[in-house]
DNA sequence: GAGCAGAGTCGACACGGTGTCGACTTTGTC
DNA sequence: GACAAAGTCGACACCGTGTCGACTCTGCTC
């Protein structure tokens, strides 16, 4: 009770060091991928020493640890419309898509650092587990419900379906990510039509048997 | 001019401890991932010090480089019938893709590794993108030819779509190497279907305008 | 204010993996 | 037998990680 304003009990100076060791790690993997980023750079942007950083995280995944959790939110967020309806419903689809889309081009490199460090690192391989899981569930049992309404076609497992539509995502994330965007927009565009085909995309063509 | 047997110069001690460190890097791949395997024992397989290793390959990388060099060609084998084929060919597509998932599980390790370690690493990326390219190339050709035939829908670029097919492969190729796979035989008869409906699969419902 | 505990800090160290260098031995050739 | 090229190796320097123990600082209680 002997705060130096009105607040109670201000950020202690430890925990100033961790924010600012988080928002360092933020800055650095703005510029470089996170395999080129070191320990003592994370120190050094706090302003402590190589040794003193350890007293904070465990480790630099650690570090990449914490920033993911600290997006996990944004990452699910705006997708509840497309989730929790039926059908083709083309502009639920397309706004989650958007949002995810933005989410990557501001932390793209967290997340590609992160998803490639994942294998060897069973937090962040958790991490990623529990949020694939998470969107596989919801989607496979859209897909089960469209199925049963007769809005989309029969096809694969419903989970085995919507784990590739979820490894699309990534994949076509990640690779713009990599190379230049190729106006995320448009990309967007792409996968909206993608997406609905692989589950509602019934074939036209079925060929006569001779 | 003077070989031991009738063959002309047998290969050389150096040719003999080169095929060594591959033979061992294979070895080694079949037991633990990439990032695992370490210089000294690619070495100790080989029978030779860590340090003759670097007579041999500049790096860790540079053996996967050659090993992956050595798979290019199973790679794309199996694959023609279906790239220059027209129209929704299901066995020409399943057999490409049992194709190319029998290698996934003999040589998944070193994929995996190999694609983590891509971004980092020019050689390997350099690979994988040329490798990318061929069969993008050869999709979106592929695909414009069933457009043009009105055979296919319209829909993203070919070369996007292309892509997209690409990453979608490559994802869930990965992900049954990761994972304990869901029965190869059932993963393949979905990605047909699955890549299948992304080519040819037209949107049965459209929104009525209100 | 003395004393104390816990938070925070740091230098020094050990370790493991990488890559280089120079000296050495082996192999094949003229 | 001389010579060069191929092959081999130990020693070394480097870098990044993680640990340890001693130190200081901060805020509290008596």
């Amino acid at each position: 009770m002997t705060p130096p304003t009105g607040r109670r009990r201000g950020p202690s100076k430890g925990d100033r060091r961790e924010q600012a060791i988080l928002e360092t790690a933020r800055e650095l993997l703005a510029r470089k991928p996170l395999a080129e980023i070191t320990i003592d750079e994370l120190a050094a942007g706090a302003e402590i020493s190589r040794s003193s950083f350890y007293f904070y995280f465990d480790s630099k995944l650690a570090v990449v640890v914490a920033l993911l959790h600290g997006l996990t939110g944004e990452l699910i967020a705006g997708s509840g419309p497309w989730l929790d309806g039926t059908g083709p419903d083309e502009e639920a689809l397309r706004s989650s898509l958007t949002g995810l889309a933005t989410l990557w081009t501001s932390h793209g490199r967290l997340l590609a650092g992160a998803l490639a460090a994942a294998p060897g690192c069973p937090p962040i391989a958790e991490w990623r587990a529990t949020l694939r899981d998470a969107h596989v569930k919801r989607l496979a049992e859209r897909i089960e419900r469209d199925r049963a309404a007769g809005l989309a076609p029969d096809g694969p497992a419903p989970a085995i379906l919507a784990g590739m539509i979820d490894d699309l995502r990534l994949a076509t994330l990640a690779g713009t990510a990599r190379n230049g965007a190729p106006s995320p927009g448009d990309l967007v565009d792409d996968l909206v039509v993608v997406e609905l085909r692989m589950l509602y995309g019934d074939l036209p063509i079925r060929h006569s048997d001779e």
